[in-house]
DNA sequence: ACTAGCGCTACGTTTTCCGTAGCGCAACCC
DNA sequence: GGGTTGCGCTACGGAAAACGTAGCGCTAGT
């Protein structure tokens, strides 16, 4: 065998640093790995092909891209579809909505980062 | 010297694939670090001592413990209480609370992935 | 003095991520 | 046909991050 293919975290199995499978901490555990948030978040627009969303992500990787964009499929949230290329499935697009008011919170976190000034 | 130490990601500096200094980009390359979304969660019913909180996370390494503290608590997220231990900041409880509709997704995500069951 | 618990660092191993090269394929143009 | 272009994606070796274990220095209790 070649590839021993590595499964995504799922709710219901367990994870890293948890054994219960709460679905939530199959969520903590997908999107701690490095790029699952950004990829979510550049197709939050709209589908894109696999070397615009490589772009958009200021280039990274492509075999590190192929294997976050298997995990979401696995998991439901990203889908491919023809020509656009890889979209966010309803579930995802759900997701990455509860994440606009977080994206808003980073707002109000910069400023008081920046007028409590810590460290220049 | 010693110790390099390398800074957290913070909105305002050029990030991980991305060099707008977006807060959202800052934040996106913070959380994507492997544990600290874990950390944040399990701080938010209060404050933890060190290995509690390793212990709550299922036991990760003391030194990647210490390390995402030291980048949580340079952005503002997380401090030291005495003698409680590790607690979530006004900012860093803010950022839980946002968090807490995300997880009641992943609930839902739970019973879709079951359902419409892909792979056992 | 001795034990116990703490926060945390040191250090060698394993896993993950990265960067580059490039394959196989399809479409297009000459 | 022959050539070029662009695509999705994989291979592979090196770099960086995370891991596991041990244990230090400290404080408090007995």
């Amino acid at each position: 065998m070649k590839k021993p293919k590595k499964s995504a975290p799922r709710p219901g199995r367990p994870v890293r640093g948890s054994r219960t499978g709460r679905p939530v901490m199959a969520l903590i555990d997908l999107l701690g790995r490095r790029w699952t948030l950004r990829v979510l978040w550049e197709l939050r627009d709209g589908p894109l092909v696999f070397r615009a969303l490589q772009e958009a992500c200021g280039g990274l990787s492509p075999s590190v891209l192929s294997q976050r964009l298997s995990e979401l499929r696995e998991v439901r949230l990203v889908e491919t579809r023809d020509p656009e290329g890889y979209a966010l499935t309803p579930l995802g697009a759900e997701l990455v909505s509860e994440l606009l008011p977080v994206s808003r919170w980073a707002e109000r976190w910069s400023r008081a980062l920046a007028t409590r000034g810590n460290k220049p």
